[in-house]
DNA sequence: AACTATGGCAACCGCCATCGA
DNA sequence: CTCGATGGCGGTTGCCATAGT
């Protein structure tokens, strides 16, 4: 079911229109990640339209900061998210709500992005399931709207947002014997691949 | 085999805060 | 003080693989 497992997930390719505009939108491609990942381990982070710019990456600084965040930088982890710090994430979201950068500051390695998907499928199959075993409590689900995202506030008092987060654990991932998702290959080349063509590249020094 | 529903995630969008001119 | 540029954050959307029918 995970879509990165096979790793075979088809690159998009970029309209006619796209690739003669000045914005580049969309996946982003190995090329574009390479280019970046050189200019930030060359230049650092920071003063994303500089970067977008400067590496003649035909992408938005916000685009650039965001791959680069989410994907690209060195120690992010992906995938496989543990018992552990599926708990961590409940705990502290009844906790902070949906302050997803900070919970994600608990996680080291992890992304707010990761954390706010990870919630979000959590929340959306239970309140799915919730919603079937109780049909006078029926809560439209639209696959499409997400509008179902539940917050700490929502939930009143924390106490009882905890109890409904704890719930959201599969009786599977509660157990020390937590089945280990399986390993995704995620975004269809390693980000570690990146590092030897990096230092293929020649002459940059990594910081 | 064909079609539909669902899960999962990457990336975009819009708003807001901050900062410097 | 005002305004524009920039970056950060949370919400939302779109795409695609796979499971189910």
């Amino acid at each position: 079911m995970d879509t990165k497992k096979t790793g075979i997930r088809k690159e998009r390719i970029p309209s006619q229109k796209e690739e003669e505009g000045t914005v580049r939108k969309g996946p982003w491609t190995m090329e574009e990640d390479l280019i970046l990942f050189n200019y930030i381990i060359n230049h650092g982070e920071g003063l994303w339209n500089s970067v977008a710019k400067a590496s003649g990456l035909k992408r938005t600084g916000k685009s650039c900061r965001l791959r680069w965040l989410n994907y690209l930088r060195p120690g992010v982890r992906r995938g496989n998210i543990t018992a552990e710090e599926q708990l961590l994430i409940i705990r502290l979201h009844a906790k902070l709500g949906n302050r997803w950068s900070k919970i994600a500051k608990y996680l080291p390695g992890r992304t707010d992005n990761e954390i706010k998907n990870f919630w979000r499928t959590k929340t959306q199959r239970h309140v799915k399931l919730s919603s079937s075993e109780n049909t006078n409590n029926i809560r439209h689900y639209s696959r499409n709207s997400h509008s179902s995202v539940i917050t700490a506030t929502d939930q009143g008092s924390s106490s009882k947002g905890f109890d409904m987060a704890e719930s959201l654990i599969s009786p599977a991932t509660t157990t020390t014997s937590f089945h280990v998702m399986e390993q995704s290959n995620d975004s269809y080349w390693n980000v570690e691949d990146l590092w030897p063509l990096q230092l293929l590249n020649g002459d940059h020094q990594v910081i």
